[in-house]
RNA sequence: GGGCGAUUAGCUCAAUUGGCAGAGCAUCCGGUUUACACCCGGAAGGUUGUAAGUUCGAGUCUUACAUCGCCCACCA
């Protein structure tokens, strides 16, 4: 059914008022949810990667927003029957921090309010906190189905969770052991190896004598001196002649005199520092894997929270810096020290809290993780997942070739608690073991306190939200999904552990593509910081500008996998372009004149810029396929942007002047029929880059649907493509451009109208067929066809395209000496080109092995130009002798 | 130590199988042309980091080097 055009376009779009307007209109029309689409539609499902719930926007968040809702308004336009899954994550680290930090400025603790406490507190803080998130990403326009809104602590993905673990525990393939793990002191919990992050940092390296038995003294370098208390052994190369001697005997650890053997290991490079090891198998991975090798014990020395335990002797109970200045202190009294030194070493910081990792003795939940791995490197492999940017691949396979097994618990309180038992048995606390939904019969038995680390229900996300493990009809009709779209930097934590996750408990991949985005950063390539105080706030940007020039600006600001760099000059562009869009929608509409013409008129009643424009637009939708078909949407958006701004707008707009201001009704009709059709299909492009501006725009035209974001997504007609037309219209507005330029060298008022005369030949007669597009472009009010041996006009300048020479009669104001200058230079460019091009045609290489189309390009470039150079000749020679 | 990316106009970035290097911002000149001054018309600005190679032809492919950035890795 044609709808008629709003009428009474106002003068701007107003986003402040539009936008949450716009936005309520969708949302309680229902078009977010898949059942908007036909039962039978082919459903396209995205599972939108979970901010923390307490978090807020920020301008990754906004890119994400911007491209995951562009695919779905996309998808959702071509009649798929689209979920965009929204939801929050617990984010079990980021989260207790808060509420932490929340605590101690109250002067209290999670110790001092205690578990339950604590756990009330923070889900107060989530109800005060988790809505904030989800709002902001619906002022940005956000196409989710909010009905289907997920968090992975709600009841269902917490069964979904305990599911998962208790089937790997059936499977055999967790377990729980000591291991060696990276400790955080100051949260008091395990991290995983991806949660570390190392970087370069000066430190110093101490040199010291280590005594061995036979009054000797083996030089040793450490970083961490207080490691010392810890020592099992000292370690040399078996082939090293300073110190083979001395493996098999005693040494004494400092201060504590503690006996520990020497040993040999091929291990030690002798060439770097003294060339001898201390082997500290409870505080280091080197050392841990040395000690095995070797039979050495583990001996920890540190308490949870970093500061000595009792096997560290007289420092117990300092913290582990105070310990290492005075054991230096008294190594230095004792005459044990040798020297101290600057060094640059990588040093292990917890990705959350920033503090230094110790490696520590803990007892842990693990999963065997190589079987799941195995899965997730064959369906990529084979090509079940495609990862773009495709060199993703080779990372994401690097990771899990080498993989190690997954710690998977936390010593934290917010977050799934392990669904595991224990009673004592025999004095050990830990002597059975029970896993399962709920607690086993009997008495004693003690639940597990530790939670599992975040992303193991994150790697559930795109099937706990659609019901898993039961056999839901959501699962049924939206599982597996289709893109996951997320940030390269989570590639490990996130898409990785989905892909085995979904693969173990589902049998198929959750999703056939992964597309990475890169990070934004601040102008000059920095990292938007809030301490450095150039992060951008996406909010604000809403505020000052709207969403959808936020939007077009991110998703135009960079291409697959690439980091870009939001340059703020360009936000302001994209408000402008908005805004031009509107007023070419507005310019439209205010000369439709209560009619609602729909649909193009037969081609044969076209003339030539209608012709052309369509050819152009159709080109447009082509390339803008291809281009989303490779998932190049900022380059689609660019191509949409150029075609409106250059092509549209200053040439077609202006050109239909002439039919709707003096055409007769037949040829009106026929311009708005044009206009209509070009500006209907070009809001259709750009409403998933824009779907605000864009919907209330289109409300201004006449339409067949009740609402854009339901249109369908256009379609080119080759039918319309004419490379014909499209090279005569070419060389029209290039004598236009040369009118103008020219006008402007004589300084001829732009209001002016001027005639134009020109012999009679083909290219000509076309052009004063279509003489509306000189008058309306370059005010050429008249073009004249003199025979071809009327001599051309005195005191006239000439402007030569191809073989098409035009002559302005400029009565009075021509200077012959300019206008000889002028055509001179004209010549020597042209020259120039012909040069060129005659030089690629003479090689014979290039005429016989280049591509036939590309040969016969050049020689048509060849032959117009040498037309222009003639007529340029044959003028100078009139006008200049 | 391995791997990846980047290097194009003053700045931020494009360039679809190799085929005359393009935008925005900034700069300069000119404009109250009845959709838009949130605008219009023009101009200038590049040996595509360096050096070789493949090719009729290279920003694009190959190799080396340089600088910057990121990821992974067990050197005290």
């Amino acid at each position: 059914m044609v709808r008629s055009a709003k009428t009474d376009m106002p003068r701007n779009f107003d986003f402040v008022e539009a936008e949450p307007r716009i936005y309520s209109f969708w949302a309680e029309r229902g078009y977010f949810k898949p059942e908007a689409a036909p039962a039978d539609a082919e459903p396209f499902v995205i599972s939108m990667p979970p901010p923390n719930v307490t978090g807020s926007l920020h301008i990754g968040h906004a890119l994400f927003t911007a491209l995951e809702d562009l695919m779905i308004r996309y998808e959702r336009m071509r009649g798929k029957a689209t979920l965009w899954l929204p939801g929050t994550d617990h984010a079990g680290i980021a989260t207790q921090l808060q509420v932490e930090n929340m605590l101690r400025e109250e002067g209290s603790s999670r110790e001092e309010i205690g578990y339950e406490e604590f756990l009330h507190r923070t889900w107060q803080w989530k109800e005060e906190h988790g809505g904030e998130i989800i709002s902001q990403l619906q002022r940005l326009g956000a196409s989710c189905d909010w009905d289907r809104e997920r968090f992975t602590l709600d009841e269902g993905l917490s069964r979904a969770v305990l599911q998962a673990f208790i089937t790997l525990w059936e499977q055999g393939l967790v377990y729980r052991g000591p291991r060696l793990v990276n400790w955080s002191p100051g949260l008091k919990t395990a991290v995983s190896d991806l949660e570390v992050e190392s970087s370069e940092e000066e430190v110093t390296l101490y040199y010291f004598r280590y005594p061995v038995e036979s009054g000797e003294h083996l030089p040793v370098a450490t970083t961490r001196p207080e490691t010392i208390l810890g020592d099992m052994a000292v370690a040399v190369h078996p082939a090293d002649e300073r110190y083979r001697h001395l493996i098999g005997k005693r040494a004494y650890v400092p201060i504590l005199k503690r006996e520990i053997p020497v040993i040999g290991d091929e291990y030690v490079d002798m060439d770097f520092g003294t060339g001898a090891l201390k082997v500290t198998p409870g505080h280091d991975f080197d050392d841990y894997a040395l000690g095995q090798r070797h039979g050495l014990g583990i001996l920890n020395i540190l308490n949870m929270d970093a500061s000595m335990n009792a096997n560290a002797g007289k420092y117990a109970g300092l913290d582990r810096y105070e310990c290492r200045e005075r054991l230096w202190a008294d190594m230095q009294a004792a005459g044990l020290t040798i020297k101290t030194e600057p060094y640059t070493t990588r040093i292990p910081r917890s990705q959350r809290g920033g503090e230094v990792v110790e490696p520590m003795m803990s007892t842990q939940w693990y999963l065997r993780i190589q079987p799941l791995a195995d899965k997730a490197i064959a369906a990529v492999r084979d090509g079940r997942v495609k990862i773009v940017p495709e060199r993703f691949e080779k990372v994401y396979f690097h990771w899990l070739e080498n993989i190690q097994d997954w710690c998977l618990s936390r010593q934290l309180w917010w977050g799934h608690r392990i669904p595991a038992w224990y009673r004592e048995n025999d004095g050990d606390p830990e002597g059975e073991i029970y896993v399962g939904m709920e607690a086993p019969a009997g008495d004693g038995w003690v639940m597990e306190q530790d939670v599992l680390d975040t992303w193991f229900s994150s790697g559930l996300w795109p099937f706990s939200t659609l019901g898993w493990p039961q056999d839901s009809a959501d699962l049924k009709r939206f599982y597996p999904t289709q893109v996951m779209e997320t940030g390269h930097d989570i590639l490990f934590f996130w898409v990785a552990r989905m892909i085995m996750m979904g693969l173990w408990f589902t049998g198929e991949a959750p999703f056939h593509t992964v597309y990475l985005h890169g990070l934004v950063r601040a102008e000059g390539g920095k990292k938007f910081s809030k301490t450095l105080g150039n992060a951008v706030d996406p909010l604000t940007v809403v505020d000052r500008l709207g969403a959808d020039p936020l939007r077009f600006t991110l998703i135009t600001s960079g291409t697959p996998g690439n980091d870009c760099h939001l340059d703020e000059t360009r936000l302001d562009h994209s408000f402008r372009f908005i805004n031009k869009v509107w007023q070419m929608t507005a310019f439209i509409n205010m000369n439709l004149d209560g009619e609602r013409p729909l649909g193009l008129p037969p081609q044969a009643e076209l003339d030539l810029p209608a012709r052309w424009i369509l050819s152009r637009l159709h080109r447009l939708i082509a390339n803008a396929q291809y281009l989303f078909d490779i998932y190049q949407y900022g380059e689609a958006g660019n191509q949409i942007l150029a075609f409106m701004w250059d092509e549209f707008a200053p040439f077609y707009l202006e050109i239909s002047k002439e039919a709707l201001y003096q055409g007769s009704a037949a040829e009106k009709d026929r311009v708005r029929r044009v206009l209509v059709h070009v500006q209907d299909q070009c809001l259709r492009l750009l409403h998933p880059f824009m779907p605000f501006m864009t919907e209330e725009a289109w409300a201004y035209l006449p339409r067949d649907g009740e609402a854009l974001i339901l249109a369908d997504w256009p379609q080119a007609d080759s039918g319309l493509i004419d490379d014909d037309v499209e090279a005569r219209m070419s060389g029209y507005l290039e004598l236009v451009r040369e009118t103008r330029n020219t006008r402007g060298e004589y300084k001829v008022d732009p209001g002016r109208r001027i005639r134009a005369l020109a012999h009679d030949r083909a290219g000509t007669r076309d052009l004063a067929a279509n003489v509306h597009i000189l008058r309306r472009l370059c005010n050429v009010d008249e073009l004249r066809l003199m025979p071809l041996d009327e001599a051309e006009p005195a005191n006239s300048a000439s402007v030569v395209v191809g073989d098409v020479t035009l002559y302005l009669p400029l009565e009075g104001m021509l200077d012959i000496a300019a206008e000889c200058q002028r055509l001179a230079d004209e010549e020597a460019k042209l020259n120039g080109q012909i040069e060129r091009a005659a030089k690629m045609l003479a090689n014979r290489n290039f005429v016989e092995r280049a591509r036939p189309d590309v040969v016969q390009r050049e020689r048509d470039r060849h032959a117009e130009l040498e037309a222009a150079a003639a007529q340029i000749k044959e003028r100078l020679a009139s006008l200049c002798g």
